[in-house]
DNA sequence: ACCTGAACACCGTTCAAGT
DNA sequence: ACCTGAACACCGTTCAAGT
């Protein structure tokens, strides 16, 4: 058999939206592209690169050109949402490689219409540090409910939703201060 | 040879501060200690567990007691940056359990002074997650710089202390409007 | 250019059997 | 009660050799 890096990635982005990260292993990788482990290592050079290729794979579906703030958190934690372990993923990606995390780099060119360069950088990472933590305890909940560790609690879903508007609000309240 | 639970926890700890995480197994820790992989098992259920204890073995040395959140912030901030990947431990503890993690819980009874509950949880865990992240960026940055594969930059341990004063003074700015 | 086969050096976890 | 020995079912990565 014969792939190609685009369908590597692709097949480790559907890989984890299926199984997860922890189901997410070169070799399975591999097998399910019907080619031998050592074959991948012709187009990634490693499982971190190819996890790098997959965060940029999930942020693609990140509705780009947002026009506030707000709302680029909002759908960075869409996102996020529609992957197992999304966050859990970019935030790997987000701590080793900041630059290339594309919504930290939107908040940025969004915050410095009123932030000077450097504030802008922290503010967007600010912004970004919550929305991957919070999302990451999210899904990581998630992971513990489908092993049947914890029990299924139907509330929790709104709360989130609350809980996700609170920080965002508090976040950009406190920077909207410090702009003007 | 003869170990007992606390022996195990505290050897993890110290090869995680020698080591980091990467270089943590049960294995090595079973060499450490003298005694064969499986007898580990008798004293922890699981490497997951082992981890969940060896986070609050780095939060111990943690400050408790602060008299406001940025001071509560702060401390963590330190706690977390005396231990090689200690914030990326503590976050692997947070998302599977957030109420076990110590700092969250003393921010949330500072908050509880000026907020609701349901608020107070919310400021407390938006407080922690910016933390968590922030230090894991920190840190895995450092491990970059010690593979050799980013160049040592003195001056980023200046900026980092301004950007995270900036985003904990923003939070907390954000929050108080809230409060009042 | 791209892949296979096979190996190297590891993992976490379990469990009968020992003391 | 606590440990050993040995196994099970995996890992990521490398590399000569093949096409």
């Amino acid at each position: 058999m014969k792939v190609t890096r685009a369908q590597v990635v692709e097949g480790a982005f559907e890989a984890l939206r299926a199984h997860g990260l922890a189901g997410l292993s070169m070799r399975r990788l591999a097998q399910d592209l019907d080619v031998a482990p050592g074959a991948l290592y012709y187009h990634v050079a490693s499982k971190q690169e190819l996890l790098a290729a997959v965060a940029e794979r999930i942020l693609a579906d990140w509705p780009s050109g947002a026009a506030d703030p707000r709302s680029a958190a909002a759908g960075l934690r869409r996102a996020l949402l529609q992957v197992r372990d999304g966050a859990e993923v970019v935030s790997f990606v987000q701590a080793f490689r900041p630059e290339s995390v594309a919504p930290t780099r939107e908040l940025r060119t969004l915050f410095a219409e009123h932030l000077g360069e450097r504030e802008a950088d922290w503010a967007a990472r600010t912004v970004v540090h919550f929305v991957l933590g919070f999302v990451a305890e999210e899904q990581n909940h998630d992971e513990l409910v489908r092993a049947g560790i914890l029990p299924d609690d139907p509330a929790r879903q709104a709360e989130s939703e609350e809980a996700f508007a609170f920080g965002v609000d508090a976040i950009l309240t406190g920077l909207d201060v410090r702009a003007t």
